[in-house]
DNA sequence: TATAATCCCGAGTGAATGACTCGGATATGA
DNA sequence: TCATATCCGAGTCATTCACTCGGGATTATA
């Protein structure tokens, strides 16, 4: 019941961007740096970031990454779901799931499991980048 | 933020003791023919759930397992702790958590991850096997 | 117009975990 | 005594995780 460290790294390196939201992108290299994250695996985050549509990338000399949109349309569970796919605790209960197993109008536990994904649902789709950079005490981002 | 089989078995094989509760022990190969699941799969399972004092074992014939205690004493939270370890989505919000990390205080995202924690406890911890075999449609729980 | 900085992309790798299996030892009711 | 159980440690095989490697494409800037 955890989250890889893809998901955790995920959500860092977007509030970096929230936080540093400026009219320069920021590059993929400077995120790694401060959150002290391997800077290729990063890029591999920043793949799955990208096609969900919630960075934009800029090529070239002094491009780097931005928000795609303000940080207060942006939810937490938007980035999981990009880095992890569905939220859910066990396949039956996905939202998209395709077919139901072939037990679930008996399956005793399966109600369990949808409440549970319920309660994270709602948990990591109301809490935007907005709001966790809102808590912030500013301090710098800077290893302590 | 996946549950492994290890966690789903655990419920559904509890949920059989719940049901099937009588005098007698009911034999971890029942339990397994009943799920489903491979037997020898299952006995790990049991040996954990055992040493979390949720279910007594009974040796020799006519022996198997039993609820240590009333259903409605039981809860998913505790079924789940004892196969798979914390509920936890990172380690870093462990209830158990010897030492934080060291930028536990400076760490924007420590915040959400313990709500989500709380919220998937809140689910868990309030759930109790009796909860969970009273919504059952007095179905068989035989495969169907 | 070089050139360095940057994003973009597919593949590979080594360790850890997950989901089991195997082979037994021990206890006990019939 | 013997079949039926729980108890227990170790082994296996596939998958996933957390990266690394080696390039190619694009673009500001010197």
């Amino acid at each position: 019941m955890r989250l890889s460290t893809k998901g955790q790294y995920a959500v860092r390196a977007m509030l970096v961007l929230t936080m540093r939201q400026a009219e320069a992108p920021i590059a993929l290299r400077r995120v790694a740096e401060l959150e002290d994250i391997s800077a290729q695996y990063l890029e591999q985050i920043f793949v799955d970031l990208r096609k969900a549509q919630l960075v934009t990338g800029v090529r070239g000399a002094s491009g780097g990454y931005q928000l795609a949109r303000p940080a207060d349309q942006i939810t937490a569970g938007d980035i999981l779901r990009a880095v992890e796919g569905p939220i859910a605790p066990v396949e039956c209960v996905q939202k998209d799931h395709p077919e139901a197993c072939r037990r679930a109008n008996i399956c005793i536990t399966r109600e369990l499991w949808m409440r549970l994904r319920d309660s994270m649902s709602a948990v990591l789709d109301t809490t935007t980048l907005a709001d966790m950079a809102g808590t912030v005490v500013t301090n710098d981002t800077e290893e302590g």
